[in-house]
DNA sequence: CAGAATCCTTCACGATACTG
DNA sequence: CAGTATCGTGAAGGATTCTG
């Protein structure tokens, strides 16, 4: 049977892939997460239940736009990272929630998404020095 | 003297940022360093000696742009995560280092790139069951 | 070697309007 | 509520050329 073939090429893997190759699929796949929205899709997500509503989700992303909150929740939803569940009740009832594959991601985002709020009034020292030109 | 306001100031910005808010600054720095060429550059830094010229890390990040990479390469000196140092030998060499805060973002770009790498199989399955409609 | 400056294309993204 | 579809623009980013 076929059914460890994820599991015997993921075996391979850690040494197939390499980002630093323009031509390697995984570039594309960082380029993918390596985005806002994802990053913010993704700490959001798991934040109290792990299940959110798409209204809830535009609510708590403040500022994202509904082509944006869309094609970046489809996005992730075809890599695997989310899943869709359409409830239909009467209006329709759509929650996101992360899967095994997004939660072990989600662990980096909010290192990330920290470290910008930890850092926030370092970097700005440094931007206000730099501009200056005070060493 | 003023030469603890920056440590003052950080014991307040835990609380005080959040990059779910749109008009946060947090937010832009976010926007900024979820970047695949910051990702990458924060990676390659730190590497080896910890230090690298502007065309070993041309080379390295295959594919970028001379302009891409100053860019980049100027922005994160702005912010205070690398520093560019220039030696005036003929021609002239500059050489790139990350700083203590460009180290402690480095741990999670890394975290980014290996999980882009060893779940690359995993994605590439994903994609494949939801363009096929495969449950 | 390590850029700066310019031009030019494309596409990411927002705004708007419509649907089941 | 949770989208889809269409349009328009501004800016990101590549290619090219020039310089200390």
């Amino acid at each position: 049977m076929a059914t460890q073939t994820a599991a015997q090429k993921r075996a391979q893997a850690k040494a197939q892939y390499d980002a630093f190759l323009a031509a390697c699929p995984s570039r594309q796949l960082l380029d993918r997460i390596s985005n806002k929205w994802v990053t913010l899709i993704l700490c959001a997500l798991g934040g109290d239940g792990g299940s959110m509503r798409y209204s809830e989700l535009s609510r708590q992303l403040a500022g994202v736009s509904q082509k944006m909150l869309t094609q970046t929740l489809r996005s992730l939803e075809r890599d695997g990272l989310i899943t869709r569940t359409v409830t239909p009740t009467v209006p329709v009832t759509v929650c996101y929630e992360l899967t095994e594959l997004g939660l072990s991601l989600r662990q980096m985002m909010r290192g990330v998404k920290s470290w910008a709020e930890i850092h926030m009034d370092d970097v700005l020292d440094n931007r206000a020095s730099y501009d200056t030109g005070t060493a």
